[in-house]
DNA sequence: GTGAAAGCGCTAACAG
DNA sequence: CTGTTAGCGCTTTCAC
């Protein structure tokens, strides 16, 4: 066992670089906000003890007067591909500036994001991207009122945060054109229907069922239509899919909610051989489904770009800006057929 | 525009609970922490106006003088397979307590978890998770020192914080076995090699390079020894291989590092049809390579329950045990074939 | 069983 | 340009 050597057992505050410096707190605290007011002798000095000591300014110090330089991000499930892409782009986007991003993940049974949420508020975050939250609109209001949000994800506006969301109406449509063009008339659609999920008709799977219905409709398939309930994750709907399959439920097309239930469908059919020209398509373009034995078609919305712009738009609130702003970005369609390669 | 109600421009804090309450600070705050010494009147009459106050206890005050009730985890790359498992188990191991978790992703260009890792701690959690953390063995026992911590999936013991690994020598010998069972001699190994990496031996991604070296200079296969660089990432490994197959490299059986360059791999090889009966395995088994359609053959090293050891582990140094633990847990092999549905 | 008061590390007036 | 000082909201002795 080696020596402990330097166990520093109170960690070093401002007051320990001020002296270190012979200068006062306050003029430590300026040069380290870049505040007005500090000489370039003094400046070097400060920094030079800073460096010495090892200095860390404490976060919950700091956010009892000022800023915490923190980005908070609700998410609801660190395993869903799109929201994998979504972090990827805030993380790029915060890198460089003085931010940092701490997630914070829906843990709830209730299926909300109130505690995720929350729980940021909590912790001091000079601003929340709430992706695709699962929380009333008005409580996401009163959040937003008192620190700077952006939700992204529902097609909710408001006055107070802003809004970040894909064309789910033009990706359906886009879908759907493409699934009928094909000759499919018999095109289910796996949804989550959780009825413990907020009932907002905002939420882009709700918007989509909706779509997927009118389409239907309006083609004269009203008697196709056929939702099926399951959750957003591969291994519900692969339950229910394979339960659907062995009770003889045979589309010729099945449009996931999302790609992860798109993949839960296609694990499902690897059971029954007699399936093999269902056609199986997702939304999200989620990069697994990119890979060349899986070729899943889907919809691309462009998760990263969504991050990165979400965190723009959350850093000029934290400057100041005030009106707020409502963007959506385009969809388009990913076709892709799988490519076998055994091994 | 409809008119804002109750736009609480100040915080609720506890003054106001004991003013609502006609009782002390000091009472509210034991009621809180449940604390010794409150009578039941007074525990209930205070719960009551905190609930009707709304109050929440804002965790950097509480930090400044006692726990913040945050566990952080910092992880390397959330679009990682295996680091989404030991979340996910992560997660539920903090569910139910008064715990609340956080994650720090790193973020900086230099491929270091320092400041991933140094955030949670100027942000005051009380206890850090370091999955997999590019730092220094030193530098990390230094933190552990200042704060409960635990360590997963580098082979680095130490006194002051905990580890928890998968048995990765066992691991790369039972693949090897296998591979080798199938009459493979030609078996190249993909493996993470960025100079700017921190070298330690002890790192999962060395130890089973080294292992796979030893195994085939055992075999007597010394000079079929073939380890390709690439990031632990499929594009990177990829474009890498994608351009050794254009050069005519043809080996039987490629073993990744970990699950995602195997991923890599068999992206690269699908465009070289000529290379039908290459084996393709990986390593740790995440959610994916599963997926039917992949059949990844794989090592498992349960990352669930990995991540919800390493949390208990963590909430108890942070109940106050000393002794440090270091925890191996098995792994096991699990072979899988492609099933092709087209689609 | 209860409350007053000190202080955690920092920022932001405000004096000098 | 620099230093003094008053808090931020909470926990924690320590009297009562």
């Amino acid at each position: 066992m080696t020596i402990d050597k330097t166990v520093p057992s109170r960690r070093t505050t401002i007051e320990d670089v001020a002296r270190h410096a012979q200068v006062s707190r306050a003029a430590v605290s300026k040069v380290l906000r870049d505040a007005y007011g500090v000489s370039d002798d003094m400046r070097e000095r400060v920094n030079r003890s800073i460096e010495a000591l090892q200095y860390r300014p404490l976060i919950s110090a700091r956010g009892m007067r000022g800023r915490t330089f923190t980005l908070g991000v609700a998410i609801n499930d660190p395993a869903n591909g799109f929201i994998t892409e979504v972090l990827t782009g805030a993380a790029s986007a915060v890198e460089g500036t003085q931010f940092q991003m701490i997630l914070s993940v829906l843990d709830d049974q209730f299926g909300s994001s109130y505690r995720a949420v929350e729980s940021l508020y909590d912790r001091q975050v000079d601003g929340i991207l709430a992706v695709s939250p699962l929380a009333e609109p008005e409580w996401l209001e009163g959040m937003a009122r008192k620190v700077p949000l952006v939700q992204l994800g529902v097609h909710d506006r408001s006055a107070h945060h802003d809004t970040i969301v894909g064309n789910d109406v033009e990706g359906i449509r886009l879908m759907m054109r493409h699934l009928m063009d094909l000759g499919h008339t018999r095109i289910a659609h796996v949804t989550h229907t959780d009825p413990s999920w907020i009932a907002n008709p905002n939420r882009p799977h709700i918007m989509r069922e909706h779509e997927y219905r009118r389409i239907m409709a309006q083609a004269g398939l009203t008697d196709e239509i056929d939702v099926i309930p399951a959750m957003f994750e591969d291994h519900a709907t692969y339950l229910e899919m394979r339960r659907r399959f062995a009770h003889g439920l045979r589309p010729t097309a099945v449009l996931g909610g999302n790609d992860d239930a798109a993949l839960g469908v296609m694990r499902a059919a690897a059971e029954f051989p007699d399936l093999d020209r269902l056609s199986i398509s997702g939304y999200d373009d989620a990069h697994f489904g990119g890979h060349p034995r899986v070729g899943l078609t889907t919809i691309n919305q462009d998760g990263r770009q969504m991050g990165r712009r979400a965190v723009q738009m959350l850093l000029e609130r934290i400057e100041g800006r005030t009106e707020s702003r409502y963007v959506e970005v385009p969809v388009r369609l990913v076709t892709r057929t799988s490519t076998f390669a055994p091994g």
